[in-house]
DNA sequence: TATGAATGAGGGTTCATTCAT
DNA sequence: GATGAATGAACCCTCATTCAT
């Protein structure tokens, strides 16, 4: 009598949980308009009010999904990245954390960030999520650059930053297209473009437009 | 009586194109479903069945906005990368027009584009315009490539492609949000990382993952 | 072929005369948040949206009830109390013209305004209607003084004036209660109370309180 | 455990005066429908389940309101006006004791009242009310009269006492919009307007209709 | 006693879409 | 060809009310 038997009056955290798992579910199957709450409560096997009641309108349901789901790939990312490796490591464990995350998560972080971005209410909290990972990206490559005597303007951390995670999300929907293909071996590839590409970079070189 | 009126009634053609203006401008700025066909209409000059007429349904619209704006797109870029160039070169060509387009139409493409990647009903038209883009992208590579006399599996060439392809479009969608960066700029950024890290795989280079 | 027939598809005008027509009765059956829009638009013989469409939202709606009644009953008054005519009988024909609109469109007005009295969003229409009548009220007064070369401080004049509309408005509700009561009798009863006290403050009288 | 623990749970009736009170309350900020029992539980500082237990459903808890807040009014009234003063005194003091009520108790029960005339539901109740109060006010008008060897039907009382009741209710209004105003001035002020006007009726003087 | 958890029911509002003129 | 009139269908959201603890 220990275990306690399958409550049907869950408390508050358990049935929030129940709650963000469902709308995530339902959100990236169906895009935030499309979405209806009658589907995301009976998802979650609970009447509507109580969504309502917990986490507030359709909006907010759909920024604290953002807000949960974005929180766990950063502690993937970071967790995999230890800072004390060199650059060229992170970014390559970075990578592949990140992939296994997009792999495992599917629901989760590609299509809400996908349907996130259409969508304007959202933009800030879309920019909070962006600003982190290009500020954990930007700060891998310039310990790097430091590393070695070099230093780049922010802004141009930044750009690399970005086509790093277009780049990477990208190569996440093909992985998605592609079931046969191992997430490890996809990010090899990206690392392939990726650092070879920013190595060159950080080593100076660099590539000039051809006058016209 | 015997000479044609001056129209009024503007000829099926003309009030097409000026229903897709309105509706690639409505479109963009409320969201695909934000958006109503009312405003449409309004915004249009014209009358709601009319639309319908014309044009048929919302989604039938928003995908001929897509599909119009699409091939003006990969016209501008077509027509700029010509195809006896050598590589680089029209790699570096065919990002600055598509980072001109971009520039030029903010509502246009960029706007329409992160709308379609959040719903369902317009994956097909968007895989459709991506794959013509891998493709034309894959084939500037694998030109260069044999050019030098080297070769590379197709399903390598469609992965750099594809990271190309999205790391451009994630600076796109940059580029949208920074107004005073200048679009010429944006491209040769574009190019210093993808091409030192594409370049540098199509001579061969390659990153290996570290044993674990 | 003269007389067109009794047509489905009717011109604004015409719908929006209904649509109040049915809203007036049921705001009044049941009270403003009783009321549902569905039962409204069943009762006008016509669908929910063209409601919107025409007049708004629920509350614009009742404000457009608001609106039209008390216009037509402010006509009622205006016509029926020429100006030129000796202040007592101008009160005693208004006060007729009033009582006979009350007691002709119980639901019209008394009910309409009984409610209106509880809801806050329409104090300002409501305010705009007592003030209207206040100032009829005062200007009738007003207008006996001067005639009597007498002449009262603005502020005593509408005091008067407020409780003139209190009293003619509580006897309207009961009279809304009564309906065997004839509404020539209830004007007369009113002029029972209001001139007599109102026509002795005018020449002069005055009550005083006691010392304590 | 023979002695009575030291109530940390307040007695019943204690609890419900914390109710009442925070109910009308809510019940006059927000007006009936629009008052929630939740936010009467929680400014009651209690949880919603014990106001259903301690005062039934939203209605009953309304009625309840009503019933309290007029016996308060009513006694504050009767008490003022002792049955052993001259009419025009008792009716002075009774009116200088129901402005002083409203104006101290803005939430009581002018707003209360207004509230419920709207809605069918307390038509029972309110009628209560009524009847007491036209009963305290035909009272002190018949004493006065009898005394003066005059008598009137009930009828006529019944509308000179709802005058009056009406006129101080529309001054009570004038006095909430103007708080310069002391309220015993406006107590005397009404006193003009109703105690010439009744006193006239009182003493035999009649008001008649024009022959038309 | 006291409350957090839970819900059935219903209301306002909007929209894509189509007749009838 | 062109449009005002019209609607079915949903969707978001709220609330009074009640269990189960």
């Amino acid at each position: 009598m220990s275990t306690p038997p399958a409550f049907k009056r869950l408390p508050r955290a358990v049935r929030e949980q129940q709650m963000l798992d469902a709308a995530v579910k339902v959100f990236s199957r169906r895009g935030f308009h499309a979405a209806s709450m009658d589907e995301i409560a009976e998802d979650a096997g609970i009447s509507k009010p109580m969504v309502y009641a917990y986490l507030g309108t359709k909006e907010e349901l759909f920024v604290a999904c953002l807000h949960r789901e974005g929180t766990r790939m950063m502690q993937a990312i970071a967790g995999a990245a230890a800072p004390d490796l060199p650059a060229d490591e992170r970014l390559w464990r970075g990578l592949r954390a990140f992939f296994g995350f997009v792999g495992a998560h599917r629901d989760g972080w590609a299509v809400l960030y996908r349907q996130a971005r259409g969508e304007q209410p959202f933009a800030a909290e879309l920019a909070g999520m962006r600003a982190r990972m290009v500020e954990v990206i930007a700060g891998m490559l310039d310990h790097a650059l430091r590393a070695e005597g070099r230093e780049v303007g922010e802004t141009e951390l930044e750009v690399v930053a970005y086509a790093l995670v277009g780049a990477t999300e990208s190569l996440a929907d093909w992985l998605a297209d592609h079931p046969e293909e191992d997430s490890a071996r996809t990010a090899t590839r990206m690392m392939n473009v990726a650092w070879l590409g920013a190595g060159q970079l950080l080593h100076g070189a660099s590539w000039r437009p051809p006058a016209e």
